[in-house]
RNA sequence: GGGCGCGUAGCUCAGCGGUAGAGCACUACGUUCACACCGUAGGGGUCGCAGGUUCGAACCCUGCCGCGCCCA
């Protein structure tokens, strides 16, 4: 016995170890590849509302592929969050008082963030599971452990070889308070309130020219000053100490005259070139703009092109450098110190023409929140632009699809623009870049310090040193130290990420054995390597994920790469998918997705984006513990809809558990009435037009439901399976049963019960992507199953039997009891009262179903008694459905005024359609213009509506003469 | 400045060439033996504005107004 009431909270977490236990999780050994890898979510992360969606699609899908019997990966993992996870164990070392990074050395404090992340990364993986996501947690990855790190030393080396990776020095993204580089998506742009200060450049030798300051009408000047300095804007006078020129736009003709002269730079007391460039816009500020070449990102195009004097002002955390061409007094300042300053002095020259005020764009790093340099620096950068050729190709050429579509045009927009994708971060915490200087600075790139080493050995050699000269060369006095120096970077994040898809799935594949840990580092047995290497343990313990077999992996690979779909939200189409084409384009000559499925971002009531700053953020794990899992999914997915956001409300949430709980009851219904499923029962010999009505019913929201997965319209599969369980099932159905259920036909009976379950069972398997949750538990809780419901078979259209005449059948009869009970609520007919009714003037079709559904429409409408007779009795109210007239005698109960109200009001309906139609058939333009068939239906629905107008009148009439 | 998208019932949103829909909220009625996390019935919309295309526009096109996001 089915208890009163699902209980989430006790059934979730039975369930879902019972689903893994299965392992239906693992891909089973037969059928098609279906393959997802999840976006991995950070290591430090938790589930927030994105995530729940995100995955909640993704589950949707896998577990409705799984059940059509498809071999089903749904790849899961995290990454290591470079910055985050790096900041997480430093705030933690900070609150413990311990030494700092930097004092305990890179080694130790590695050692601290494994620590870390044994005991607390990864808190959402088990979120995931309280969603109820079905990945193969028997195959988690992390981007840190040991096969997806070969992946990205390999990566690395392959790339640097092809030249597709190199060290430059460019203007970079500085995070001062992390001291590290961050790529452009991880710097937010965000309108501040700031100035503009108006300096006056002195022009060198005390030069003149005349200045326009006013001007007619159509713009010529009218009037000039004579000025002996150029007027410059700036947003950032701190940076002016680094100037090189002043560029003007070649069009001004204000500044022509100065052109080529030089001014002098105030306190830097240097001067420098007045040049002309296309990148001032003469109506904005003075129409002169200083040039900062090495701290402003559009001022360094400008220097780079007319070979401009780069001065780099400041360190690692922007404080004001200590070098000759700096005045003395602000060296070592902050730079905001430093602006201080700088304003004064200019001010205190007379050079300060104006201060105002001004919005201004100013960069921020998006984790630590500090205005973001830009900085002069060798970096590491892959050349995105080689790269975005092929994966540009491979979504032209249609081998990627993005859905919706229109984000194609987003992804080619990027990728057609794309800039150096600068690789290499400050940080300790990452993949180490495989990258060895030698004793004179020449780089090494290999995959083992081993290699770098005899490498650099081979060359040094190549240059005529001898064994003894690069001995002599190691770092460290007495013979003991390396000959080379490891690169103290680590690689984006995103670098590893960017190989998820195939990494994950086994690659590279090893042509040995695994490889353990150690081997990467081992010292080789010739003699004067031994002297050279130096055997240090490895970072990197091996952790989850331990290499599979090679067969096996190959194996993986072969099968789900191409993965299917990748799920993801538009924000992180350039970090993410963008980069994983370019990768897998690259390394596996193959996309590593046939479609891209972009759903939408998750925004509160109000359509803010959630964030912990505004407050605004719902938890997804507070709403599962309050309505259960499946009712977040299905909220979630109703409201999936394409191209558009998704502003979650808990209202939404509610009445979606409620849903669950309809479902629930109707089962406990089931049980409590004999629909036992029975395997043996065959739909197709259904004998009850109920029966076979209700099989139509659930074939036609089985086929919408199939079709709108398929084309990942998930809001349509939801709200066909909604509509249909409620409205249909439970609404008529199961009411419609229930004389049936409680009767004395045997034979009905035992069909009704098992076909009612069938049914049941039928919308079990629909709804179970959705819902997995209840429905799991329904399955086993109704009948004996040969096995779980989730690895149960997905319905196929053809099982179910379409049946028009009984689908007529039956919604007719649902027309009759809907007009009926409309007619009495309007009549204020007590709802307990039940009243008698004639069917006036039958023809011999609706005789038929009259007799034929008698006791339903007599139950459901609450009619004493259905009789026939020739005319309406007078004072009756009258109900028109499908041409035929039903009279409910109520003569003397009814007020008759409420009664010619209603009937009017109906009469005015079909008025209006009728001149409506009129109208368009009055148009020849119309009946000749428009397909045959338009013109035909408007002409079936005037006949019909002029019908039901004369029934009304009809009944108005005689209701007045009465 | 460039790009994308959105303005449909009180709220949240479907629909995107031929009869305007859902959920929630609201109103009235209802302890009918699955369910009040329910049932029955009902009210509520000149589909942002203005033009255009079309026999026909919420839907396609153009412009405008308002809002959002992304990129400069």
């Amino acid at each position: 016995m089915l208890d009163k009431a699902f209980d989430p909270a006790s059934a979730e977490p039975r369930l879902y170890a019972a689903w893994e236990k299965s392992g239906a999780f693992q891909p089973s050994g037969k059928g098609e590849p279906f393959t997802i890898v999840i976006p991995p979510p950070n290591v430090t992360g938790s589930l927030h509302m994105g995530h729940a969606l995100n995955n909640t699609l993704q589950d949707i899908l896998c577990r409705f592929e799984r059940m059509r019997g498809r071999a089903v990966l749904w790849q899961p993992g995290t990454d290591h969050a470079g910055i985050a996870t790096q900041m997480v164990v430093e705030r933690e070392m900070a609150k413990r008082q311990e030494p700092r990074r930097t004092e305990i050395g890179r080694e130790k404090f590695l050692e601290k963030v494994w620590a870390w992340k044994a005991e607390s990364g990864g808190a959402i993986i088990s979120q995931l599971k309280r969603l109820g996501a079905s990945c193969d947690w028997s195959r988690e990855r992390f981007t840190m452990d040991e096969g997806l790190s070969e992946a990205v030393k390999k990566v690395f080396v392959q790339l640097y070889r092809e030249g597709l990776i190199y060290r430059d020095k460019r203007l970079v993204n500085w995070d001062p308070k992390l001291r590290t580089a961050i790529s452009d998506l991880e710097v937010e742009n965000t309108e501040v309130a700031g100035h503009f200060w108006h300096f006056k450049y002195p022009l060198e030798g005390g030069e003149t020219y005349q200045f326009p300051i006013a001007h007619d009408e159509i713009g010529n000047p009218t009037e000039w000053e004579t000025r002996d300095y150029i007027s410059i804007a700036t947003t950032r006078p701190e940076t002016m100490l680094g100037d090189g020129a002043v560029a003007v736009h070649p069009s001004d003709k204000r500044y022509a005259p100065i052109v080529g002269k030089k001014c002098l730079l105030p306190l830097a007391d240097r001067y420098i070139p007045i040049i002309t460039d296309e990148y001032p816009d003469p109506d904005f500020g003075s129409g002169a703009v200083k040039i900062t070449g090495a701290h402003d990102f559009n001022d360094y195009k400008v220097a780079i092109r007319n070979d401009i004097k780069l001065y780099v002002l400041m360190d690692e955390q922007a404080r004001m450098l200590d070098a000759d061409y700096i005045p003395e007094k602000y060296r070592g300042l902050d730079r905001f110190e430093a602006r201080k300053e700088i304003v004064a002095d200019i001010d205190a020259r007379g050079l300060l023409i104006k201060v105002e005020d001004k919005k201004i764009m100013q960069p921020f790093g998006d984790r630590s929140g500090v205005v973001i340099e830009p900085m002069l620096t060798d970096q590491w950068y892959v050349d995105a632009a080689t790269l975005s050729v092929k994966a540009i190709r491979a979504v032209e050429a249609g081998e990627t699809k993005f859905v919706p579509e229109n984000w194609t045009k987003t992804y080619y927009q990027w990728m057609r623009n794309i800039e150096p994708w600068c690789v290499s971060r400050q940080l300790w915490w990452g993949h180490q870049i495989p990258a060895w200087y030698g004793p004179d600075g020449h780089v090494y790139v290999a995959e083992t310090e081993e290699e770098a080493t005899k490498e650099a050995i081979a060359r040094l050699t190549a240059e005529g040193y001898s064994l003894e000269d690069i001995n002599n060369m190691r770092r460290h006095e007495g013979g003991e130290g390396p000959l080379l120096v490891r690169d103290e970077d680590v690689l984006d994040t995103w670098f590893s990420s960017a190989l998820w898809p195939f990494s994950t799935l086994g690659w590279p594949e090893s042509e040995g054995g695994p490889r353990d840990a150690s081997f990467a580092t081992r010292p080789s047995a010739a003699p004067q390597d031994e002297a050279v290497t130096r055997t240090e343990p490895h970072p990197e313990e091996p952790r989850s994920g331990v290499a599979k077999d090679d067969r096996e992996r190959r194996s993986m690979l072969r099968t789900h790469y191409p993965t299917n779909v990748l799920v993801t939200a538009h924000d992180i189409i350039f970090f993410w998918v963008a980069r994983m084409m370019m990768m897998g384009c690259h390394f596996m000559k193959e996309v590593p997705f046939r479609d891209v499925y972009i759903h939408a971002l998750v925004l509160d009531e109000k359509g803010q984006k959630m964030s912990k700053s505004k407050g605004n953020v719902i938890d997804p794990l507070i709403l599962i513990d309050k309505y259960g899992a499946d009712a977040l999914r299905f909220t979630l997915a109703a409201q999936a809809a394409q191209g558009r956001n998704i502003r979650l409300s808990e209202a939404r949430v509610e009445g979606y558990r409620n849903f669950g709980t309809k479902l629930w009851n109707a089962a406990r219904f089931c049980e409590m009435n004999g629909c036992v499923f029975d395997p043996a029962f065959d739909p197709t010999s259904a004998k009850e037009t109920l029966n076979q009505w209700i099989i139509h019913e659930a074939g036609l929201a089985a086929a919408e439901a199939t079709a709108a997965l398929e084309t990942y319209r998930f809001n349509d599969a939801a709200g066909a399976l909604y509509k249909f369980l409620w409205n249909v099932f439970c609404d008529w159905h199961l009411e419609l049963t229930k004389p049936i259920l409680m009767g004395p036909d045997n034979a009905a009976k035992t069909e009704t019960q098992k076909a009612t379950a069938w049914v049941l069972s039928e919308a079990l398997k629909l709804l179970h992507p959705f819902m997995p949750f209840v429905t799991e538990e329904l399955w086993s809780g109704t009948a004996k199953r040969d096995g779980a419901l989730i690895v149960s078979a997905w319905p196929k259209p053809g099982e179910f039997p379409a049946n028009e005449k009984a689908a007529d059948e039956i919604n007719w009869m649902i027309g009759l009891i809907t007009a009926i009970r409309s007619a009495r609520a309007e009549m204020n007919v007590p709802a307990g009262a039940k009243v008698p009714m004639l069917a006036v003037a039958p023809g011999p079709a609706v005789s038929l179903r009259i007799d034929l559904y008698r006791e339903l429409i007599a139950r459901l409408a609450r009619l004493e008694k259905i009789s026939v007779a020739s005319a309406a009795p007078k004072g009756a109210v009258q109900v028109v459905h499908d041409g035929g007239v039903y009279a409910l005698p109520l003569a003397g109960i009814i007020d008759i005024a409420a009664e010619k109200a209603r009937l009017a009001k109906e009469i005015d309906k079909c008025v209006k359609e009728i001149e409506g139609i009129d109208k368009k058939m009055s148009n020849s333009n119309f009946v000749e213009k428009a397909p045959a068939e338009i013109v035909e239906e408007n002409r079936e629905r005037r006949i019909a509506f002029v019908e039901r107008r004369e029934k009304l009148d009809a009944a108005l009439r005689q209701l007045s003469e009465a």
